[in-house]
DNA sequence: TAGTAGTGACTAACATTTGCCCACAAATG
């Protein structure tokens, strides 16, 4: 049986042969598009074809719901083994590298007969390519240097708790420099994706020289891959791309518009414009027919002009926000300063790095009312986790920190459950009854089939006194794929139940990720915004949270960390007493 | 290829910068 993931990668292998081919670039695009619809569903498309909903998935029509279902049914696409004899498909790998494209790799392999990264070298080496129409002696070393620098740093994607403190260092770098009047993050980073492929830079300025020059010759740069007047990229050291771009301030709207992307956010939104009869690129609107230009300094005044609401960053990815801003259905999304609580930390208790006090004291100093302590549960030995002894030992501390800290604040006593191997569950149902706030986990046994680790989540979501699944998948970016869980019934489960679900907000983590945030959105699931925290720095890695949440279209409704203490214990206990009833 | 209109055919994705070779491919959102 094919999972989402796979099926994706096919579509996405044959959209490159394809694009290799020299096919339409209407067909490229369409196996492109359905391998992106595949991967975000956000639900297992086994079960979306078992329901017969194929065809309702954006972007997939019936030939292509045809090969999905034959992919299902059989393992494999006879379309992909006619294309492979053909385009062999390793020349795909052959775009990996910088500087390849389709025509490209199609020249070397029909003149050379090169399929593979290793021949592509040899005839680089031997002196072979720069005969070739349209290359050269420079072309030729330059894609030596690339194919090497592939080698050396791989073309994965970051994750963004990785990307993020590289750009904010060289945009401060950048703020200082003169002339300088704005900077910006932009591309996937401002969009807050998990991953990134590159960093992309803004600034505005009147004479760009000074700023490329100082921007190429940063010490941190490996190599400059392009620079030119307005736009240079480089290679860190760490392998990591950075592009800036620097235009002027009265151009910035359009220039952070466009540098913000998605690359199919930028077309609809040009589409729009175009029906206006304007043109509109990272420079201005201008009429198609005529003279004038129209300058936007803001975000604000480009979608005004298009006659639409200002659309956040997190939301352009062309996955229905332009029709729901249309429709004027857009979601108010969460913001940050709604947050009020933060209900998964650890303590030197187990293995966080500070005592309760500390925590609660930062935690209310960010501007947090209140918190729940969730140190890790028993048989989580590595992590020093609580025996029931010492859990009411806790118990006493926390009731003393609260007497210290006063009325305004309020510390909830809570756990991280373990669910083991077995999916039994780690304390005893009258030590649950006694918590605040009861987490349940996976740490272990990830690598389960789909029934046996699922049927362990839902065992615990199942349990009357547990309040919340944390990290429900157990990923960790970029290596980590978690566990094979079958979302749609836990999330089913989680709906039927009342249960929260965590976004944690660690950006190794992002778990549950953007597509399940907003299918659980769909679905009514409470959910919550937490930090697990073992650390009072950690508190600042709740914006990625946040973002994963605006990602999936949550509303402040839907996040319990927005709502006051007493919703949130009224919410507790009524869920508890459901689950009781629905089990007797 | 998808979508729409209508049962086979037609239309449909924007707009730029850079490098390198000499008219275009690749890369960027």
């Amino acid at each position: 049986m094919m999972n989402n993931r796979e099926i994706a990668d096919l579509f996405e292998r044959v959209s490159q042969m394809l694009s290799i081919r020299g096919d339409v670039v209407h067909r490229v695009l369409a196996y492109q598009k359905a391998a992106e619809a595949i991967r975000d569903l956000g639900r297992d498309v086994n079960q979306v074809y078992a329901e017969g909903g194929l065809t309702e998935i954006p972007g997939i029509g019936k030939t292509l719901a045809d090969k999905i279902e034959e992919m299902l049914t059989t393992g494999k696409l006879e379309f992909y083994e006619r294309l492979s004899q053909e385009i062999p498909p390793t020349l795909v790998d052959l775009l990996r590298v910088e500087g390849l494209g389709p025509k490209r790799v199609k020249q070397v392999y029909e003149t050379l007969g090169v399929t593979t990264l290793d021949e592509l070298t040899a005839v680089a080496q031997a002196g072979k390519l720069k005969d070739l129409p349209r290359m050269g002696a420079k072309s030729e070393q330059r894609l030596l240097a690339a194919i090497a620098a592939l080698a050396k740093h791989g073309d994965d994607r970051t994750p963004i708790g990785e990307a993020w403190p590289v750009a904010q260092a060289i945009l401060a770098e950048l703020q200082t420099l003169p002339g300088v009047t704005k900077t910006a993050v932009a591309g996937s980073l401002r969009r807050m994706r998990e991953t990134i492929g590159d960093i992309d830079l803004l600034v505005a300025a009147d004479d760009a020289e000074p700023i490329m020059e100082h921007f190429c010759t940063m010490p941190q740069v490996e190599r400059i891959s392009g620079r030119g007047p307005t736009k240079s990229s480089v290679i860190l050291l760490n392998g990591m791309q950075v592009d800036l771009r620097v235009l002027p301030a009265a151009r910035w709207g359009t220039l952070l518009s466009y540098f913000t992307g998605s690359k199919n956010h930028n077309v609809r939104l040009r589409e729009l414009a175009l029906k206006q009869g304007l043109s509109l690129n990272e420079h201005a609107f201008t009429p198609v027919n005529g003279e004038g230009e129209i300058l936007c300094d803001t975000e604000e005044a480009i979608y005004a002009q298009l006659g639409l609401p200002y659309i956040a960053p997190t939301l352009r990815e062309d996955r229905g926000e332009i029709e729901a801003a249309l429709a004027g259905k857009l979601p108010q999304i969460i913001q940050q300063a709604a947050i009020i609580s933060d209900l998964h930390m650890h303590t030197t208790w187990s293995d966080g790095k500070m005592t309760i006090l500390e925590m609660a004291r930062a935690a209310q100093a960010s501007g947090l009312q209140h918190i729940a302590i969730t140190d890790h549960s028993v048989s989580l030995g590595i992590a020093n986790g609580l025996s029931i002894e010492r859990l009411w030992q806790q118990a006493e501390e926390i009731q003393a920190a609260n007497a210290e800290l006063g009325p305004d604040f309020r510390i909830l006593h809570g756990t991280e459950m373990e669910i083991k191997a077995d999916g039994t569950l780690d304390y005893p149902d009258d030590v649950l009854a006694q918590l605040d706030f009861v987490i349940a986990s996976l740490h272990t046994s990830l690598s389960q089939p789909q029934e046996q680790v699922t049927d362990r989540l839902l065992n615990a979501i199942w349990n009357p006194h547990v309040d919340m699944i944390a990290h429900p998948t157990g990923r960790l970016l970029p290596d980590r794929a978690g566990a094979n869980l079958d979302m749609d019934m836990v999330l089913e489960s989680a709906a039927a139940t009342g249960t929260i679900l965590e976004i944690n907000a660690n950006p190794h983590r992002l778990d549950l990720r953007d597509s399940h945030v907003r299918r659980a959105v769909d679905l009514g699931i409470k959910l919550a915004i937490n930090t697990d925290a073992h650390h009072i720095a950690h508190f600042e890695l709740r914006h990625y949270g946040v973002a994963t949440a605006q990602r999936g279209w949550a509303t402040a409704e839907s996040i319990i960390n927005t709502w006051p203490l007493d919703k949130l214990l009224a919410y507790l206990r009524r869920n508890n007493q459901g689950k009781e009833m629905a089990a007797s």
